[in-house]
DNA sequence: ATTCTGACTTGCT
DNA sequence: AAGCAAGCCAGAA
């Protein structure tokens, strides 16, 4: 995976405000570049510095083993949550999805314009690098 | 070229 | 809600 890749991941990442949400498929689609499982592997490998809770399964499931420690920033952040979320809040137990009909981020004007600008970057990079190696084989 | 592996997704039981 | 199968995109062996 290239780091050209990695980096648009992480600042579309960066962008989502909190209390907002996106799923892995939603940050493909920005890119315009890849899957949700490209996103999935950037996140997991890279995302560490970043609001990563802020991605999240398509059905509103957090990530793969960090539920207890997604739940715990949903709830500081004010994110819509559905199930029971309040008996265990405390220990990040229990069944619990975002509801990411409400939650599920929508870019301002301006943020779509920053977003367009990171999907146009990546695609210039990537065209680029494909345009070399087509040189190589040859 | 083939197969396996993922912080994935959708549809069906 | 939970499990499964398929489809999906890329990297690694």
């Amino acid at each position: 995976m290239r780091v050209e890749y990695v980096e648009a991941v992480l600042e579309v990442v960066e962008r989502i405000p909190a209390g907002s949400v996106l799923s892995y498929g939603d940050v493909a689609d920005l890119l315009g570049s890849g899957g949700a499982r490209q996103v999935g592997t950037a996140m997991s490998r890279h995302g560490s510095a970043v609001p990563w809770w802020r991605v999240l399964r398509a059905g509103g499931h957090a990530p793969k083993g960090l539920e207890a420690e997604a739940l715990t920033h949903y709830l500081q952040e004010g994110t819509p949550l559905r199930g029971d979320y309040l008996r265990f809040a405390g220990m990040g137990e229990g069944r619990w999805r975002v509801d990411l009909t409400a939650a599920r981020w929508m870019p301002s004007e301006e943020d779509l314009d920053a977003l367009d600008l990171i999907a146009e970057h990546l695609e210039t990079s990537l065209r680029k690098l494909s345009v070399a190696n087509d040189g190589m084989t040859e």
